[in-house]
DNA sequence: GGCTGATAATCAGTAGTACTGATTATCAGC
DNA sequence: GCTGATAATCAGTACTACTGATTATCAGCC
C-alpha cells in the first residue's frame, strides 16, 4: 500500500463496504463526526454574511419559535451548555439582534427577546438554512433525507434526555 | 414560555415535529453536531481505560486494516488533516502502539508500522467500538442503524471527496 | 423573619479540534 | 542541475465545550 503511487483514500463502490465496527467507516463515530464537521463548516460559511455562525443562527431560531425564553431555557432548547451560551448571546447582543432583559419573575434570570432587527434576521437566516440542508443532503434522495433526519432525531432526543451521569 | 415553571425543552412526541430548516430540530446540522459530539463522548468514555480517544483508536483500525501507509496516507484515510495527525502519531508512538519508520522508497515520508503491542490492542478497540456502537445506536432498530449508516456514507464520502475549494 | 439548599448567570481556566502559513527536506521531471 | 511539487513538522490562531468557583436570588421550612 504505502508504495502505490497513485493512492486512493476509499474504495470507490461505497455499497461494498463492510458495515461492521471493525473499520472505521463502518461506525456511527467516525461517519457522524466528519459529517457535522462538513455540515457546520457548510453553515458557518452561508452565514458569514450576516456576521454569525451556526450556533448564533440556531439561538434565533429557538427564539423566534418559542418566543421570550430565559438563557438557560435558552440552552435547554439548543442542547447548550449554561457556560457556552452567555458568550452567544453577548455576541447576539453587539449584533443588536437580540436584547437581555429583566425577567418578570425571576430577578435571577434573563429574559432574552429578540428585537426587530433580529426578527428582520430571520428570513434571510431560514433562506440560508435551506441552502446548506439542500446542497448537503443533495446526495440523497428526498426520502431518503427524511429518513436521515427522522433516524438522527431519534437518537440526539434519546441520548440528550437521559441524565447527565449515563450520557 | 419563560413563565412556565416545569420547562420542557422539547416535546414528547418527536413524529409531531416538523422536518423543516425552520426549526432548529429539523435541520441536519443541528442533529448530526449533536449526535457526533454524543457519540464522541461515548468513545473517548470507552476509550480513556486504553489510554487514548476515539482519533487514535481510528488510526489504529485504519492501519490494522490496510496495512503500513505514510502519515499522509493515514491522514487521507481518516479525513484528518495533515498537520493534526503528526501529534496523534506522536501519542500513539510514545504509547508504544505505532512506530515511524524509514519509508522504504521515498526519504520524505515516514512510514507508520503498527507494533505488536499495537496489533495487540486491537480486539479491545473493536470490542469497545462495538459496546459503544450498539448503547448508541441502541434506540433504533437494527435495520434502521444499518440505514443509517449507509446514508452517512453517502453523504460523508460524497463531500470529502469533493475538491478543496468547493467543500 | 431568617436559615438552607437549589438555581441563574457569569467568569477564569483548561482541554480538545482543526486549521493556516511557514519551514525544511526530498522528490520528480525537464 | 534547476524547478515546482510534496511530506512532515511547528508556531500560531480560532473555535467548541466543559469544570469549578462566585454572586445574586429564589423557594421551602422552621
Amino acid at each position: 500500500m504505502i508504495l502505490k503511487k497513485t493512492f486512493k483514500p476509499t474504495g470507490e463502490d461505497i455499497t461494498s463496504l463492510a458495515l461492521t465496527s471493525e473499520t472505521l467507516t463502518g461506525r456511527s463515530g467516525f461517519l457522524l463526526n466528519k459529517a457535522a464537521a462538513k455540515v457546520r463548516d457548510h453553515y458557518d460559511e452561508a452565514l458569514t454574511t450576516l456576521g454569525m455562525n451556526a450556533r448564533h443562527a440556531g439561538i434565533l431560531t429557538i427564539l423566534d419559535e418559542k418566543g421570550v425564553l430565559s438563557q438557560n431555557e435558552l440552552g435547554k432548547c439548543a442542547y447548550i451548555d449554561r457556560t457556552t451560551i452567555v458568550a452567544l448571546i453577548d455576541d447576539l447582543e453587539r449584533l443588536g439582534l437580540v436584547e437581555r432583559k429583566e425577567h418578570p419573575t425571576d430577578r435571577r434570570s434573563h429574559a432574552i427577546y429578540m428585537t426587530e432587527k433580529g426578527r428582520g434576521f430571520m428570513p434571510q437566516i431560514v433562506k440560508k438554512a435551506k441552502e446548506v440542508e439542500k446542497e448537503f443532503l443533495g446526495p440523497l434522495t428526498a426520502s431518503e433525507q427524511k429518513n436521515l433526519l427522522q433516524l438522527l432525531r431519534k437518537l440526539v432526543f434519546h441520548h440528550y434526555s437521559m441524565p447527565k451521569e449515563t450520557r
